[in-house]
Parts: structure tokens; C-alpha cells; sequence
DNA sequence: ATACTATATGAGCATTTGCTCATGTAGTTA
DNA sequence: TAACTACATGAGCAAATGCTCATATAGTAT
């Protein structure tokens, strides 16, 4: 791990929203809109937080249609993925984050995509 | 490890001078005059940071005589643990962070305190 | 006591950060 | 094409951050 790339990494990753965002992606991949019900923000804020992650090689994303998927990215580095890992695991045992999960699966059973595709996974 | 408390050690983590301190801590405890020397920067800037790491808890301390020095703390929990493992050997891989290690010896070596108790360790 | 050394901390400032509101862009449906 | 949905991004602002300079505090030596 390159050390200003440390720093950015570790600076993406120590903020509230950012971490409830990691910690939701280690389940499955969500987009934008997924994400505000979760969280209950703004997707101009989100959209943000996630461009940010996106910089700094913590998250991935792809469009499928109208929607733009995110995905933790998969570290290559052993100090990065162990980096990620501490911190997935740790955030897992937390009570608010584990709300955000809970969350995550009302959302995933009520919500229809309305456009062609569907209901992704 | 709580989240907040996980923010806040990350946040106190994601900082270029914080992250070379923790990489000399690792090593051995040190007063704030030698991290001054080694870093090459003032006293006041350092202070701020090393009071910013012992509230979040990465760093004790413990005065003798006029020198206060600094160690990092153990961390209890696995997760703590495992994320400052992560960092500290992710660091000493660094070119950057190397050289650091290279002025801790010199200034080791140099150095003598000049009031009761002379050279410590 | 005074003079000195080591460390902590307040004031001030420029930069960064996180948020909101508004607008721009990409893709879909009709 | 126009209308719509999902997402990205610029502007503006308050708060946090990191630095420097100056001053305060704690301990030592005389």
C-alpha cells in the first residue's frame, strides 16, 4: 500500500455515512437509489459519498440501465484487504449498523424496479 | 469497538503526520522533542496531534521529569487490533514511513537528555 | 526565589469537508 | 420527438481540520 494512498483510503473511509455505505455494499451490491431508502438521505449526497469511495479504489460501479450499481472492490493488496476487512467486521457488531441491515432487507422485498429488467437479483 | 468510537480512531488515523508518528510509535515510545527532531516539525503542530491520538485512544502517556512520552496503546478489542496491525504494516512498507525509522536511529543515537535520569532506553 | 527546558493550549487563518439546493447528463418509455 | 427516472455535479455555506505564532503550564537546576 502506497502511503498518500493510504491516507486517502483511511480518509474515505472515516466518515459515518461512508462506513454505513461499506457496510451495507459488503452484503450485496446497491444502487444510488437503494441506498437513500437505507440511509434515508439525499441522493445528491450520496451520489458524493460515493464518487468519493469510487476515487480512492474502495468501491466499484456499474450501470445496468438507468440505475448505477456500487460494489466494494475487492482489495488486491494484503494490507488493504486487511484494512477492510477490520473494519467490515467491526462495523457488522455495531447496533446501528446492523439497523441499516435490517433496512437493506425490507427494501430488497418491497421494492420493483419500474423500468425494463426488473427487480435486480 | 462502537462506531463512533470507529470513526473517530479512523479519523484520527487519516492524517499524513498522525500515520508517521504511529509508524515511529510502533517501534519505540518517544518524547515529543524527538518526534519534533525526526519529523522535522515544531512542537506546537506535534503536541495538537499526539493530544488528538491519546484522546481517541491509539496513544498513551507518561511524564518524566520535564519529557512526556508517548506509546501506543494495545488495543483490547480484535477489531481495534486488527485495523492498527494493518496500518503499522502497511506503513513500514512505505518508503516514506522507512526513512522515518532511519532518522528515529540517528536521533537515538545523537541524542542525550540533558536533565536527571540522562539517555532514556 | 529566578532562569531554564519540555509540553500544552489559545488565537487566527487558509483549506477541506459534508451538507443542501439547483441544475446538468444519461438512459427509458411512449 | 417529449416526458420521465436515475444519477452526477456545481454553487454556496457552516463546521472541522491542520498549521503557525504566541502564551501558559509543569518540572528542573541554581
Amino acid at each position: 500500500m502506497r502511503v498518500k494512498k493510504a491516507r486517502q483510503i483511511l480518509k474515505s473511509l472515516a466518515d459515518d455515512t461512508r462506513l454505513r455505505i461499506i457496510n451495507l455494499l459488503n452484503k450485496q451490491e446497491l444502487n444510488v437509489t437503494q441506498l437513500c431508502e437505507i440511509l434515508q438521505s439525499n441522493q445528491s449526497n450520496l451520489s458524493k459519498h460515493l464518487a468519493r469511495l469510487r476515487l480512492t479504489g474502495v468501491v466499484g460501479d456499474k450501470r445496468e440501465g438507468l440505475n448505477v450499481y456500487y460494489r466494494l472492490i475487492k482489495p488486491k493488496e494484503k494490507t488493504h484487504k486487511e484494512l477492510l476487512n477490520a473494519i467490515t467486521v467491526g462495523l457488522a457488531e455495531s447496533e446501528t449498523f446492523k439497523q441499516d441491515l435490517e433496512r437493506l432487507k425490507e427494501v430488497k422485498n418491497s421494492k420493483k424496479d419500474k423500468y425494463k429488467g426488473g427487480d435486480k437479483r
